[in-house]
DNA sequence: TCTGGAACTGTAAGCGCTTACATTTTGAGA
DNA sequence: TCTCAAAATGTAAGCGCTTACAGTTCCAGA
């Protein structure tokens, strides 16, 4: 039987035999075609096709000093909040030849920590992360290893790192203010975790801001903190409905809680928007087809994947910071909004 | 300024020099730790620690041949479908020192074959696949690699690689069963498209094995075919109930379609179920928020990353082929699933 | 004290690839 | 036909790591 046609996986020098030059000409016609001659080029594009060769790609990483991975680390796959982006800057990052690592923490700073570090070891060329909260002795890492990340669904001009994304401070100030105006005077507030999530901490940030802008008592504002999930908004939903005074509106951290909160609104007999209005966050596909329809805050989640992927591209490419990029986000106005009224307490 | 200090990624040779011991010690140090005495042991360690060295993964993977990484390549990550089960998947390989690289095909064959390719190239050492169907030219390198891999969400104990799913056919075939014996006739499917999709080919199956069970005629069973996304079910579901006659229930691929389907029917005006029953699959968290709660099949999401997890590291690690295996589903009887009657064409 | 095997540690050979540099080939112009 | 850059190709040195094998140290038993 031929060499080649064994069963082990072909090497560089499998494909040189066969095509008879060396593997530097074979490792030229992957990388740089013209630098060889069109008839050469064949002969060994040939090898490569019969043979089903692959390049060895720790080998590759070893020489090149890059991988062409980028890894990400996102705080939960379990909900559709992050798809959207993620698909955009893949499918962005795949244009390019690029493979995303994808892992999830789970809303938890250690295992974010973890996670970047293991994306590092695997010899990941630049990092995507989310919001801004970590240690400084990961930011530290990251510039000692002159590795490239960018932060996307924050924005915060003042970080060290480039931020693709939005302010969430304001998108929520602007979204109470509309709540405002429609009358509510007691807010209730169904956030993730504040502690270790700056996008959350933002959110509740923009709702106080508003309130005292109106004039509004800090006590005027409720504020509950859970896990991001249908069925945790829906506990938070019935904890501060039991609160006395009752807020009029509740403003959730983002559209899944509010889904949860809503359908649980209506299982204790509160019509939405009638004697309770309810809003979300993100203006995933689900706030359309909740009943009534969700009133949220529109995020361009599409347009922040690709660009976080050509930020970060660029940075690996240049070795230079990109800039930072500010997203507009605006409201959709739906009809689980209305204006205060119908509930007294 | 000490070599210690300066700017650069540490290599092992660093660390050698550092602890005054050969870089195989290092290695041994960090692979096969009781092979060296303690005493070296905490000095190298200590060496590693303040210079901050990890191995470098490209090098690794060369010589040992085996990256620790595991390749997915599921169709969407839009939705929740995959999402709990991946998780689980992920968090398995976790406990074992594994990396997911997770890849998505958009339900497209020559994208998912792709992902696969490129999994492989960059020395992924098993795969998680979705579902049978794709090319023999894929199955044949896999076997040429000598790869691990196995497939989810689906069981076929006749297929050469081994299955960790449930039978998506014999599944729907149960819940259609329930279907008729409420009195449904006239019934309509919106499955996903099936000539890329096994899953929902067998679903549909399904439903047409429990009709012809009872006697039903085929032309009772009208199938429409969309992607998988809440307005597609919604589109999906007014196309179906302008034929004549219309059918009596509306059995969905999956629950995002069927969420869809009943936001649609209510804005048609039919009462779910009284006018129209509507039924899902896969039973995420959706399902029991939408109104009515989603009567569907509960597919054990978790359970099943995690096996297919185990069965993949065992295949890599013995390089046998694991056995398959078949996880049971239920249905899950909820409020969208009624009995035949209300509307008469 | 001497001996020999067990326990450690070091030496050095690659793993498969890229690329600087050396060598050969090619072909336009004299 | 000859000359000599330019173009094409080959040679070989590593990239950072693991590991087979060799060498050294240690100490229980004679």
């Amino acid at each position: 039987m031929d060499d080649e046609t064994t069963n082990t996986v072909p090497t560089i020098a499998d494909v040189a035999r066969m095509a008879q030059v060396s593997t530097a000409t074979v490792s030229r016609c992957l990388n740089t075609p013209d630098l060889v001659q069109p008839r050469t080029r064949d002969k060994v594009m040939g090898a490569v096709r019969t043979l089903g060769y692959m390049p060895n790609f720790g080998a590759r990483a070893l020489v090149a000093k890059r991988t062409n991975i980028i890894g990400a680390v996102i705080p939960t796959m379990d909900n559709a909040i992050f798809a959207r982006g993620l698909q955009a800057f893949q499918e962005t990052l795949r244009e390019h030849g690029i493979t995303l690592l994808v892992a999830s923490s789970q809303y938890r700073q250690d295992m974010e920590e973890d996670q970047i570090k293991t994306l590092i070891a695997r010899g990941a060329d630049g990092l995507l992360l989310i919001g801004y909260q970590r240690s400084a002795a990961i930011y530290a890492e990251l510039r000692r290893r002159n590795l490239s990340a960018v932060i996307a669904w924050a924005y915060d001009p003042g970080s060290s790192l480039p931020a693709i994304g939005f302010d969430n401070r304001k998108a929520m100030r602007v979204l109470a203010r509309e709540v405002v105006a429609l009358g509510h005077r007691h807010v209730g507030v169904i956030s993730a975790t504040t502690g270790s999530n700056d996008r959350a901490r933002e959110r509740v940030a923009g709702v106080r801001e508003a309130m005292v802008e109106s004039g509004l008592p800090e006590a005027n504002l409720t504020v509950v903190e859970t896990k991001y999930s249908i069925g945790a908004g829906g506990r938070a939903l019935a904890g501060l409905m039991e609160g006395d005074p009752k807020p009029s509106v509740v403003m959730c951290g983002n559209d899944v809680l509010a889904v949860g909160a809503i359908g649980e609104a209506k299982r204790l007999g509160y019509r939405v928007p009638d004697d309770l209005s309810v809003t979300g966050f993100d203006d995933i596909e689900l706030a359309q087809v909740a009943e009534p329809p969700l009133t949220t805050v529109h995020v361009p989640h599409r347009k922040m994947g690709r660009e976080a992927a050509l930020a970060l591209m660029e940075m690996i490419r240049s070795g230079q910071p990109a800039p930072s990029v500010e997203l507009e986000t605006d409201i959709r106005m739906r009809s689980s909004l209305g204006p205060a009224g119908g509930l007294r307490p």
